[in-house]
Parts: C-alpha cells; structure tokens; sequence
DNA sequence: CCAAAAGTGTTCTACCTACACCCATGG
DNA sequence: CCATGGGTGTAGGTAGAACACTTTTGG
C-alpha cells in the first residue's frame, strides 16, 4: 500500500446490500485477529474523483463493474476514531509498522451504499486486513468496528427514504423475477409488509416493467409471472423520480 | 491561519440561504481581486467534528448560532481545484506565501445548506480571501469559483426535494408571518406557484402553526392574519417526516 | 368607490386502502 | 383433491386539483 498517494485523513466506506432468501445482506470485512466486522472500503488516490475510488473498492470486493452506487454522506466526527487501534494492529501482525503512521491519523470516510445482484457476486476478496468477506444479514448483524453499525443504518435508513422517488430492483435482482419476489425486496427494505393486490398496482403503474411470457415453475403452487425492468424507462425514473408531492 | 491544525485536504462549504422580498438569497464572498464569488468555506481543525465545524463557519459568517444546518453532499472531484489559484492568490497579495502550500493542495469539499432569517443577519463578514459578504439572489447569480455554482445548485435541489418531507419556513422567515408570505417562500424554493386555497389547506393539515390574532397591517387591501410556528410541532415534523408514500 | 389582496368552500378526480374469490400447480 | 401461493377487481375514503365569490383596506 501506498499511502503517500492517498488523499490524507480520507477513506470510504462501502454499504452493499444484496438480496437474498427474503433477506436483505449486507457485505461485511471479518477483521484478523479482532471480533468485529467492517465495512469494505479503502482510501482514495490524490488524483482520482472520490466517487471513482468508491467504484474501484466496489469491484476489488465484489468483482462488479457498473453498479448503483451512491453516495449518501460524510461521518466527520472525531470519537469515531479508536485512537489504540492501529498499535493493536500492528501489535498482532495485522499491517506492517510503517503503516502505523497512516492508520493514527483522524480519518473522515464518505459512506456510499450500492445495490448488487447477490448471485453475481462470486468469490467477495478481503483486504489487507480483514480475514474474510462475507454476506451478513441486515437483521443479525455482528459486532462491527468504530461507527460502522452507525454508517450501515444510515445507509439504510437512506435507502428507504429514496424508495419513495426511486425505484429499487434492477441490479438488487436477478434479470428476470416474479411480482411477489419484487414485493418481498420492497418489505424487506422497508421492514413492513404490503398489500400484494395494492403493491401490484401501484409497481405496474411506474410503468418500468416488462411482462415476460416465461413462468416461475417449481413451487407446490400456481407459477408466478416472470418480469424484467424496462431499463431505459427504469433509468429515466431513477433521474426524474417517482412521484413528487409538491 | 494555522493550518498546521486543520485536517488537510478537507474544506466545508455552506450554502447560506435566506428569504427576502419574494427572494432566495444566497450569502456569498466577493473574492479580492477576482470578479468571481465564493460560498463562505473553512477548513475543518483536527479535533473538531466535521459537522460542528460547519456550525462554526456559519457562525463566524452571519453571526448567528442555533440554525438549520445540514449536510448535504461531498464534492470531491479531482477537477473541481484550480492548480494556478494559489500562485495568482499568493501574486496578488491576497494570500500570503507561506499559506501557499496549504492552498495547493487537491481538496474534498464537504457542503452544508443553512436557512437563516434574512433580517436576523447584521453585517455578514467577509473572510482572509475576501473583500465583502453580500445576499445575491438565487436567481440571478454572479460568476463563481470553481465548482461552487453546481454546489449551490445541488443544495437547491436538495432543498426542494426535502420539501416534501420535512417543513420549510422556521428560520427562514420572522417569527410572525402571513399565510401569503409561507407561499411565496414555498413557491420560490419551488420555482413554481401554487393555488392558494390548496396551499393553505394542505399547511393548515400540516399542524404546525398557529394562527396568532394579530394582523399585518399597511398594504392598501385586507390586512392578512399573522401566524407563528409552533415550534415543538415543528421540531417533530423535522424529525419524523411529513408524507411518506410507501 | 375602486383596486388589490385575503379569506373561504365545493366538486371532481385520482390514488390509496381494504378486502374476497378463483386459478394453477405439485404433492 | 387439497394446500399453497398467484392472479385479479371493486368499493370506500382521503387527499389533491381546479375553481369563484365575498371581504377588507388604503388610496
């Protein structure tokens, strides 16, 4: 690693959510040598846009390329720092000494959260100092570093708020899925559940989604319709929103 | 200036807004020697939150404590510096050379949107880079440096978005206000005008106000009832939002 | 008395909510 | 054939949009 071309006392974290067995996940760093989980992220370089070193640790963890990645905020404050923690880092092997100096300082980090089809997410890749990388689910988290839980709920938080003027699925899903996994991805992330009939509706009604003549089959059960998004409508409604108020 | 205390590379910028003769203002720095104008910015010191050092550049701009201040985004493009800005501040006079180093440097941007009560701000004062602190209207905005008009446009539109959540006028306007005047701040944050019956009804249904017995009087037609915020509510509102949608 | 702005109420429509029945499938 | 989940339509309520007349005031 080379600090010296790091923007100094700057990091970024990232919150990717995926979606999986009715669960929202979440894709965690399993720290070495240390109980706690972290948020993928990295530094950004002195001459690169901050929102393009956001997309570059994106694909370092998950191998995906054209993602929806947002920025949401900046965690500033100064205890969000663990001023001992670079010393038991290096104590326990975890970075070499000479990056103490890098790790001491007082960092602020931009939090983005991206939205990722699970499934493509082959093989997630630790970083230097995390042992693992894994999905997590939104609803048990583990303990988690600094102010990561924190950062996470932002996150979350967000997302739920842009639900109203944004729609959600397209990179979140599979290409092709059934009205009622859609509705399930809507539940899950807004932590309540909706009227099937009424969700139907009020989703077709956005007109960004494409009836598919294949079929779900499988279940004990009538098979569902398979849908796709429309992606140039589904895009043009993530620019201009959904619905507006005033 | 010390810089030696200031977290490097990191600035704040505050989007001062203020509401006057059917207007949004915008407080902005006039550069010395340099027709451009800036948005009042700081550096944010080491030991300090990020958030709370905002507050403290507000402050030291228009004087005034305990004001609607949020965060709103990060800038950080590699393009949004200016490498030969220092050089010519430094030949000029306007800095002096030894700060140079610290104007050199490649920084991230972190901006904040403020409403304040447009009377309540006394002489706003200007800053080391600047010859004057003046109201410009939104409408109708002087050439700025560097990226500082598209900052202001995203917390326009940051403003407006959240118009439909949160309420809008407390701190904005005087504590006694007509119905009429609300409006005309709603439709100017808007860009759009509003039906009047409609406008008040949905703002009664808000339930945050309270209509006072006193009237405004001195215009040659009815003398509009004065209303205030009721602040608690107010604060509720803020916190818990207004219409939802999902 | 007239111009200008403020206060007020109703109707129409659109959307949201709540709700029940039939259908297809696999076991 | 039955249990499970999917597909569909309707009625009632609420909120927003459109709209016109009366009132007060200063000039």
């Amino acid at each position: 690693m080379q600090t010296e071309n790091f923007h100094p006392g700057l990091s970024i974290d990232c919150v990717i959510f995926g979606f999986h067995e009715n669960d929202l996940k979440v894709l965690l760093l399993k720290l070495k040598k240390d109980d706690r989980w972290a948020l993928p992220g990295g530094f950004v370089e002195k001459d690169k846009d901050v929102d393009s070193e956001a997309v570059r640790v994106l694909k370092k963890r998950t191998g995906l390329d054209h993602i929806f990645l947002k920025q949401f905020h900046l965690f500033g404050d100064v205890d969000r720092i663990e001023p001992s923690h670079s010393d038991t880092m290096v104590k326990k092997g975890v970075i070499p000494p000479e990056l103490k100096g890098w790790f001491d300082q007082r960092f602020v980090t931009v939090g983005y959260y991206a939205l990722v089809e699970y499934s493509r997410v082959k093989a997630p890749t630790p970083d230097l100092t995390s042992e693992r990388c894994d999905w997590r689910p939104l609803s048990d988290l583990p303990p988690m570093m600094l102010d990561h839980a924190q950062i996470l709920k932002k996150a979350h938080q967000t997302l739920k708020k842009e639900l109203n003027d944004q729609p959600i699925g397209l990179n979140l899903l599979p290409e092709h899925f059934t009205m009622p996994e859609l509705q399930a991805l809507y539940e899950t992330v807004l932590e309540k559940s909706l009227d099937r009939r009424n969700f139907r509706r009020k989703m077709l009604s956005y007109d960004i989604l494409i009836q598919t003549d294949l079929q779900r089959k499988g279940g004990a059960h009538k098979a569902p319709m398979l849908y796709k998004f429309d992606k140039e409508k589904y895009n043009k409604a993530i620019v201009s929103g959904l619905q507006s108020g005033w």
